[in-house]
DNA sequence: AAGAATCAGTAACCGATGTTACAATCCAGA
DNA sequence: TCTGGATTGTAACATCGGTTACTGATTCTT
């Protein structure tokens, strides 16, 4: 059970004490294709380690509106979810699976203990902020500065790297979805992009040239 | 000379000693305003905390256009500063003052350090991380689910917080500015706004109703 | 006081995006 | 095999926001 986040762990730079921190207060959560893994109203504190599989961390409004904000991969942490857990305050995001997925659920009252003895740790959580911040950065550059064909274009490569894959399974729908936006315009922005080479359309799936 | 930062430190939930070593190891820096502070490209390695004053964070992209993001006042720090020159990558974004602004700069080579002593500095370093990214999650808030004249009327309550004044001096060019669109459709829609009894225009200013 | 510069108001037009409606195709289950 | 649901294509239209051009008002400079 617990030899995956063994695994994981040999990998990482974190120091030998540490690794068995984080083995003994952890615990496993799988998640299925499509289940949503955290949202704001989780009352658990815990702040996750994705293991396997590929997750995506969106931002929601209260009248049911969704945006994708970027993808959390293997040996990632999600920092919205410390900070949300650390400062009580609850900002209206939700993380789901894209893929099936494993992460390690550590408990953040752990966390103040492990900044002050770790050095790697404190090194992991400040990258992890950097990444999420230059992410958003790049979500907001893609949404403020961009027409909709590119940010549309950066969304499928963006998919394209962290899939590692130039197949992407997503219907117009749901593409639509992901960026706050309506199917009709994908689908003629989609043609767009197939016109202009870059794309291939398949049924249920779109290629990357 | 170091009058005002003994003030502010007073006011600070910081553990005598660190106040010590921020006296210590901290240079002032003033900024009129309209000055750049913080540039992507500055070499110093230095995390600033707000002693007095006003300062807008903007975000570029590689064409010149450039858009806010949000407002460092009084006590505040930049997590973005912090990270950036933690990891040493240069995300592109800057800091204005938006009034004449006093800040004491600090080496980040001393965060490692105050991180593992001071659960003061802790607990600052991460709060002001949740500040931010709330912040920039209602900036993404505003461009994504918001048409341009809601978008343009929190701009204007915003600032309003952030000044403590309802009259807002500026012009639509530099409204426009801010918010990467043209100075006709600020106009336009600040005529909107005013018709909906929110706003009253003045020359070179805006109230607040 | 005259002229220049800045700022704001307005109209006309256009392209990008959102909306509605309907048709065509494919797939899965009865 | 038939049928209903899901997916995609397409057209027509509405709205929002961006652009250009021009005007008038105020302030600044000399």
């Amino acid at each position: 059970m617990n030899e995956k986040i063994k695994e994981v762990l040999e990998k990482s730079p974190f120091e030998p004490e540490l690794k068995d921190e984080i083995l003994k207060y952890g615990r496993l959560k799988k998640a299925k294709a499509g289940q949503t893994v955290i949202t704001p109203d989780d009352e658990a504190q815990e702040m996750p380690l994705v293991m396997s599989g590929l997750l995506r961390v969106m931002r929601s409004d209260e009248n049911g509106n969704e945006v994708f904000l970027y993808y959390l991969e293997g040996g990632e942490t999600c920092a919205m979810s410390i900070t949300c857990c650390l400062e009580g305050k609850r900002s209206s995001f939700h993380v789901v699976a894209e893929d099936d997925s494993e992460l390690w659920m550590m408990p953040v009252s752990n966390l103040d203990n492990w900044i002050t003895k770790y050095r790697s740790f404190r090194r992991f959580v400040f990258n992890s902020y950097q990444t999420r911040f230059d992410e958003l950065l790049h979500t907001i550059d893609s949404m403020v500065f961009m027409n909709l064909d590119e940010r549309l274009y950066n969304y499928l490569l963006d998919k394209k790297i962290a899939s590692g894959s130039f197949e992407i399974k997503k219907t117009h729908q749901q593409i639509a979805n992901e960026l706050n936006t309506s199917r009709v315009v994908i689908s003629r922005l989609l043609k767009k992009l197939e016109k202009e080479d870059k794309i291939e359309q398949r049924r249920n799936y779109i290629e990357i040239l």
